[in-house]
DNA sequence: TTTTTTGTGTACTATTTCGTATAAAAATAG
DNA sequence: CTATTTTTATACGAAATAGTACACAAAAAA
């Protein structure tokens, strides 16, 4: 199904392009990366950049998008099925430690540890930034709201506060993970976090 | 006790040259934070700056030791005197709120919220990142194990985990309130957090 | 074939940034 | 007063970076 158009074809692979400049922001950050660094990871010259994405902060912007909806994917998938939203949470903070450890060294989030910095002098991605963690954490107390009402958790657990806690495990994660915490310390902290959320 | 020497007097107050720093790269975070930045705002030209302090890293890392010096002070004055730690969390936790979201924005940690991009480029800043979280997972842990054998706390109270997770309602918080969420998300942060670590 | 449309790639300019060379200034030591 | 030491300040050159102008290439449309 690839829709036939005028002129020349595109050279490059729009997902493959914005999963490599997702990589170089992931690594540099939103302003240690030039759009040469990224034209090199991306296939293309800058120019083409220009005209496919426009500038850095929108394509920025876009390896948030990219990089979010895979977590979102991982969290659907990790939760769904779990008998306990503490099995779910559990796996999906393994997962996500997969993640933030994988490669040479670990990055920790994209989101979390780069969009922060920027945030400051970005207003749309400080605005992206806060509407991801305000999603996520609608998320998360959706899990939980519904093992309250199914009796899994008890009546009066704290939902809203619980879920802020849980995405507040994710974001020490994730800044360890990047300053190069061992692998035995973060999941000590999946494990004390589990634990004094469900008890 | 002005210690005479020889030599034209420097016109620079190293101290205030710094918290000058430190407030550029607070907000701008390292890489987005040039020289002449840092020039204009410590009111020393660049070639002063090099001869007393060296190049961007370093003041980066005295502006990170600066600000880590304060914030010590903040969780010795919080934590001593209080009756129960988590009296001495609370305080903490609300004295670094209004640190992290004083001003025109707020900006959360300088360390947490900008030292963490630049770790995975510079291996210095990241050995720093990486020792300022576990001294104060150490510090942390001091009071829960003090509290602990005073008998405030049980005998089986994970003081290593629940000092971790101290730390990672602090890493939220800073995020969060770089972020832009409101106060009242905040504060609500802080009480689930210490409802959940000390029930 | 010719025209039109769309993407590619080289090249150019302006600006920013870094690091330092060099001279001047302001103090003490002799 | 002269010499020495330390800091300041201007200025310069090299490199990086951003953004765009312009020519070319490759497709469909006429």
């Amino acid at each position: 199904m690839v829709r036939r158009t005028r002129g020349r074809p595109r050279q490059y692979d729009e997902v493959a392009a914005l999963q490599a400049a997702v990589q170089v922001f992931w690594l540099h950050g939103f302003s240690a990366t030039s759009l040469d660094d990224l034209a090199v990871a991306m296939g293309m010259n800058r120019p083409s950049i220009y005209r496919a994405f426009g500038d850095k902060e929108v394509i920025y912007r876009r390896a948030m998008e990219a990089f979010v909806r895979e977590m979102d994917a991982t969290f659907e998938r990790c939760v769904c099925g779990a008998a306990h939203p503490r099995d779910g949470l559990r796996r999906f903070y393994m997962e996500a430690l997969a993640t933030y450890t994988a490669g040479d060294r670990a990055k920790g989030c994209l989101v979390m540890c780069t969009a922060a910095t920027a945030a400051a002098d970005y207003s749309d991605i400080r605005d992206d930034l806060l509407q991801i963690m305000q999603r996520l954490d609608g998320k998360i107390a959706e899990l939980l709201g519904a093992a309250r009402d199914s009796g899994l958790l008890p009546e009066r657990f704290d939902v809203q506060g619980r879920a802020a806690l849980a995405q507040a495990v994710l974001h020490s994660l994730s800044l360890r993970a990047r300053a190069g915490s061992s692998a035995e310390t973060l999941e000590q902290l999946v494990r004390s976090g589990l634990e004094a959320m469900f008890s």
